[in-house]
DNA sequence: GACGGATGTGCAACTTTGTTGCATTATGCA
DNA sequence: TGCATAATGCAACAAAGTTGCACATCCGTC
């Protein structure tokens, strides 16, 4: 997904300091066209780099936390895609119930309009997701 | 949350035998202004009529099945609430990541326009969810 | 009313997903 | 070097939901 980021560097400025087992998380998630769970991410890390699948769970918390991956809720288990920043931008997603995929969706294929719910509304808005839950153009041919 | 909705005859026309557990459910769901967890439906029905936990789910999901009740993401469990019908239109929801309270927002808060996106997409689209996700006003006042 | 299949419910055991506590290892810095 | 802090591993735990199977209840037919 991302040639220009530099989790290395990204991971500094968030105040996080780059060990190898997180920038490889990143790197994990940023070279995947579509957000991962956690259980896939760790056992792509596993293929080559023995690491705890705890860790994993941990390092995700942080990198959410400050504000490098996004958690999408789909299914039972969460998705994990890179954040929106310079080079990436806020998107909604796809959920197929059939075969458990998360797909993102361009950015702008939904248009949105906030702005009076922003003005009016009483708490704090950390996060806005949309997702769109249906059935995959593949799961529908193979049914 | 409803008074207009007669949960024998939703339950009837939805091809569901309207046993008493399910009519039960669909109140609990119903009264409520805001979407549950399995957990706190549970306890709700626990409490006047013994129930099992597993009829719970498994009534949930007919119900969900069915298209009487939405199954809502937020935090580590799913939410339920009646679906749109008559007299419940589709809304967003609100869910706060420091007490765990999920929200229903106004139907038109956020407007959006899905018109370009349901023509162009190959997949089939059963539901959009709108999340946003933060600090409600009550736990802000307490932080 | 008796029978028999289909549907609904209960119970125990299990799975998946994520978390906690604590020990061990690595890192940065005086 | 030595020490404090941060990162990781390991085992055990917890929450949320699922499965398999037994029992009960309902409904139509005889």
């Amino acid at each position: 997904m991302c040639d220009q980021c530099d989790y290395q560097t990204l991971l500094s400025e968030a105040g996080l300091s780059p060990t190898s087992h997180r920038v490889r998380v990143m790197e994990v998630i940023g070279s995947n066209t579509e957000p991962l769970n956690a259980q896939e991410i760790y056992e792509t890390l596993q293929r080559n780099h023995p690491i705890n699948r705890v860790t994993v769970y941990r390092i995700l918390d942080s990198l959410v936390e400050n504000g490098l991956v996004d958690r999408i809720s789909g299914g039972r288990a969460w998705f994990f895609g890179i954040a929106p920043n310079a080079n990436h931008q806020h998107h909604p997603h796809f959920y197929c119930r059939r075969c458990g995929r998360m797909n993102c969706l361009k950015p702008r294929s939904i248009s949105m309009d906030m702005t009076t719910f922003e003005r009016l509304f009483p708490g704090q808005i950390d996060n806005v997701e949309i997702r769109v839950d249906g059935i995959c153009k593949n799961c529908l041919r193979h049914s």
